[in-house]
DNA sequence: ATTATCTATAGATCTATAGATAATGC
DNA sequence: ATTATCTATAGATCTATAGATAATGC
């Protein structure tokens, strides 16, 4: 009996299912339980043939990163001929997140794979530099519209840093710190809104800081009381 | 000929030199390159002769979780019978940030650890949770000595979450954002102080903003401004 | 002709154990 | 007697390639 693979449609280029397909099982299973032979037999082909396609993980690791990286620059672009409203700003963490979500096995053992691979390290951090470069201009933008009080250059550049910080790390403070039952989902990720939130609520203008902090709530972590609470008996 | 494992005093129990050993090599090449036949070939011994002593990596690895906890469990005691002071705070950061060098290993990929072992994964989840409010018991007892001003609870949790984001995480960004050439050591880690620092700015009393952002420039991370420098050319 | 695919396999690990032997503590 | 150690090895992978075969595009 035939058994057709499940991920990709059946058109799509082998060299885009691999990629495809390699990026579901890195997300659910985790990229260092995933051999190429795990890949190959989901996708119902031959390693061998796999191998025509990608000399090795590593290459589809890197691949997958140039699609990730193409997806984050275009989200945190300014808005062209306009200023910024208190709507971007919740629209960019939704979208940095659903990026995250969908790439979230890449920030997960990361430095395993800048380690074994050269051009990918050298690409993530160019990748990084411009995301900090980006958020420091939102923030800029956010100062500009009236919204965040502005800062020196050196503020706004930690600032940055830590935004960035509580972005890449939120993923792993949910999957390290919560109970088994809690299911994780693009949701639960999404309460990092908060959390980022939070780090720019001093510095929010006053006729702004009721709306926002409205706003922050929708994302209040679950679990965040419950962590702090103090242990029973 | 024979020759002598470097690690550990040879009068050492076997087990303990294990775990030491074991901590330099994952530090040192990363956790999944160190095998357990790397671990025996490095202290001189058989493999045969490790797995007396641990059924599997995993168990080494909690073992190794056991003795950080209790280092920063100790680390991050209140003191008693006095209030907190300035240089407190930076103590603090100072010796968590040395705990966290000497651990280093952990932080990348504890993921993978937490999933192939549920008591480590139960155990850790409490440690957060201890270090959670561990960290929100000193915010509280710079507030009471006129240090940080006091917020809500609600501010004051989301606060210490984004304390532990940055710690955790800070490790992470200099091995991933930095060029190869930079080394990393123990004294760039502790940049990070910077950067917690700055979480906190917004809330010091304005009598001892002056001195606490004098002491902060001292981690001043030597990449900050080149990360966000604009491209050249 | 070129591109895509499969079969089969070499070679390199790694984990974990069985069973023999040595060392140690009463 | 008990504890510690070594030797040897089974069994399970995984990566990556060679070489044959099938499919495709001019």
């Amino acid at each position: 009996m035939r058994v057709f693979a499940v991920t990709g449609p059946r058109n799509m280029k082998t060299r885009d299912r691999i990629i495809l397909t390699s990026l579901e099982l890195f997300n659910e299973q985790g990229e260092r339980n995933v051999s190429t032979n795990h890949i190959a037999a989901a996708l119902g082909i031959s390693p061998g043939n796999l191998y025509y396609h990608f000399r090795n993980k590593t290459d589809i690791i890197h691949e997958i990163f140039r699609h990730y990286q193409l997806l984050v620059d275009h989200y945190l672009q300014l808005p062209e001929g306009r200023a910024l409203q208190v709507d971007d700003e919740f629209d960019y963490l939704e979208a940095v997140f659903d990026g995250l979500w969908s790439y979230r096995f890449l920030h997960r053992d990361l430095e395993h794979y800048l380690e074994s691979d050269p051009r990918l390290k050298a690409d993530y951090r160019a990748f990084t530099q411009r995301c900090l470069r980006a958020i420091c201009r939102i923030l800029d933008g956010l100062a500009d519209a009236g919204i965040l009080m502005r800062m020196s250059q050196e503020q706004l550049e930690s600032m940055s840093l830590n935004v960035w910080l509580v972005v890449t790390s939120w993923m792993a403070f949910l999957k390290t710190s919560q109970a088994e039952a809690d299911v994780l989902c693009k949701e639960r990720l999404k309460e990092g809104i908060y959390q980022v939130i939070t780090l720019q609520l001093p510095y929010l203008q006053p006729e702004y800081r009721d709306i926002i902090l409205a706003r922050q709530q929708a994302y209040l972590p679950a679990s965040l009381h419950s962590m702090f609470a103090h242990a029973r008996g």
